[in-house]
DNA sequence: GCCTGTGAATAAATTCACAGCG
DNA sequence: CGCTGTGAATTTATTCACAGGC
């Protein structure tokens, strides 16, 4: 389910306030959605609450984490050290929350060497090699549109997958390996149409 | 119809190749999505296919654009000029599609006035004067997460009536305001469940 | 008494399948 | 004959409403 991750953040910061039981409809609240949706959510992943009471917050954010695989800690590889490649790379959710950045790759060798959030570029050239010394199970795909294919295929055959890519095309991938893509100019074309929308209603 | 500007997107693709006709087939497997769901989201927009043809490919980009709103351009303002920030004002496909970035802001007043794509930074002290000089609608909230319900707030009393917010919170607005957030790490987490998944049917 | 867990009901999205036009 | 447009059927997601435990 895509909602466990709003979850899990809603219940984060009922930690930090030092809340230790939550019911469906107040966190439900926080995280957007209906108690009845919530409650049906956390159903399939066993029985966690307690009738009369509420949610322990605590046991939630431990089984939450366990579902999602927080288990062990996955190794990410970014490829492609742009201006959104260094956003990734130092982003606080991501090394934050069972995720390590493992690796990073450039296709200008000017980048090569510079370290980024405390890991060095490698050129795109020794993919392979060093994807095989590192445990790497996720790419991030932040190159541009016309390279992002490619790259796909190399980290595929590398042994990644899980996918994200941040490139605006529709990747090919094999089954068994899991894609995801953000289009960051799809969502501004989302609001576009709302925007449009409006001004259409003003006019009639 | 969120899924217009990936057809969008396909359709540039053949644009650019020379392609003048397609057929729902083809364009439905460059976009990712089944033929019959293809048409009935172009059937909406009205009659556009030709029977026994298929749908020209000029027209088509002229029909969605028109029904997504690019008519216009809509004036962009993008608070938080960090990494992400700075990613996504030099991102193509903002400037190429429709959007205008015409505001840029950010709390340290060491970034203040570097020019950032082409645009100034001002002090976010300043949001609401230059806001109101500028023709903005549409606001890209990049701030830490901290800031950014203030900040919204900010934006939507000055007038912006969408928000693209990139901080992992739920931000409240008010009614005719529209909102959507993208979650960076959100999405590593789905990742990470598909993962722990192909691990749990490996083990049994 | 209050809140969870869940089957039943409802709503939304997607796919099927075919009539109708070029 | 091929491909679109679309109602009907199917699947999937969400909400309702209430039985059951604390």
């Amino acid at each position: 389910m895509a909602r466990l991750p709003v979850y899990l953040r809603a219940l984060t910061v009922l930690t930090e306030r030092g809340v230790c039981t939550v019911s469906s409809e107040t966190l439900a609240l926080d995280a957007g959605v209906g108690p009845a949706m919530l409650r049906k959510d956390l159903s399939l992943l066993g029985r966690h609450g307690t009738r009369g009471v509420g949610y322990d917050v605590g046991y939630l954010v431990a089984e939450i984490s366990r579902a999602l695989g927080f288990a062990q800690a996955y190794g990410v590889a970014i490829v492609g050290v742009g201006n959104l490649g260094h956003a990734l790379a130092n982003y606080a959710g991501f090394t934050g929350r069972g995720f390590a950045v493992r690796a990073l790759f450039d296709r200008d060798p000017t980048r090569v060497g510079e370290l980024v959030a405390g890991v060095a570029v490698h050129h795109l050239d020794d993919l392979e090699g060093v994807l095989s010394s590192r445990e790497v199970s996720i790419a991030v795909i932040a190159t541009p549109a016309s390279a992002a294919q490619q790259v796909c295929d190399r980290v595929v055959a590398a042994g990644v997958t899980g996918i994200l890519n941040f490139a605006p095309v529709l990747l090919a991938v094999p089954v068994g390996v899991e894609l995801r893509t953000v289009d960051l100019s799809l969502e501004l074309q989302v609001l576009a149409f709302y925007e449009q929308r409006k001004l259409a209603g003003a006019r009639r």
